[in-house]
DNA sequence: GGTAGCTACTTTGCATCGCAAGGTAGCCTA
DNA sequence: TAGGCTACCTTGCGATGCAAAGTAGCTACC
């Protein structure tokens, strides 16, 4: 597994819930959505069993929709559960991340000497 | 398993080599460090098994030396292939943050409307 | 000399999540 | 009818953070 992988871990699910906090979406498109904001090669491998697992832990709502071409569309929105999630996943993402910015540039700082 | 310690998958590794690399210091000093920079309650439990992993990988290497107090202790400095590998996590690291940070604003912004 | 308290390191099994890769199926067009 | 595309689903695997128990060295005090 690589580290891009781990680095994932975690975080995929607060893109996933922010992104359809924003418009409610469908899995497929959601790679599509990914890819957009810079996060390529999120395969449909990791995307499906995310949905069914939020779905599952009621954080999102899916309902099948006619598509314009080809099958339906399982459209997704956020439960209130689910929105709640989402805000807990930034306070924890911005605790992570602060910390491990200032870390990088203290780094940075000594390579650069 | 938290939502925190999935966060922290990957990316303790990193901060780890970086503190690291700002200068050589020992495994119960890391705890203290890590603390300093805001990233509280990483144990000893996460930080050793580590440790031996970067060592055995050959990013760190690790010389005992004598302690004013206390066992001696187990100074780690980078290995050149740590150092790459520092790079390296750095590389990733921004290349996830950034569009994750895009996603969350535009779900933040969302959220104001 | 022995003990308590602190520092410092080690180990192991568990829980969790990203993902590869194969699968099913609906719809449109030729 | 068949091919190509869209769209969803499943399963087992690999990797990492971590709890919690453990060992052991050193100092200071009695």
């Amino acid at each position: 597994m690589s580290l891009r992988s781990q680095l994932l871990k975690g975080v995929l699910e607060g893109c996933i819930l922010s992104i359809i906090d924003q418009q409610p979406t469908y899995g497929y498109e959601l790679s599509i959505r990914l890819q957009e904001f810079g996060l390529s090669d999120v395969s449909e491998g990791s995307i499906y069993p995310l949905l069914l697992r939020l779905q599952k832990e009621k954080l999102i709502e899916g309902t099948m929709q006619k598509s314009e071409l080809g099958p339906k569309r399982k459209y997704y929105h956020l439960t209130a559960h689910g929105k709640e999630s989402l805000k807990e996943f930034m306070i924890q993402w911005e605790n992570i991340k602060r910390p491990v910015e200032k870390i990088l540039q203290k780094g940075g700082e000594t390579n650069e000497l």
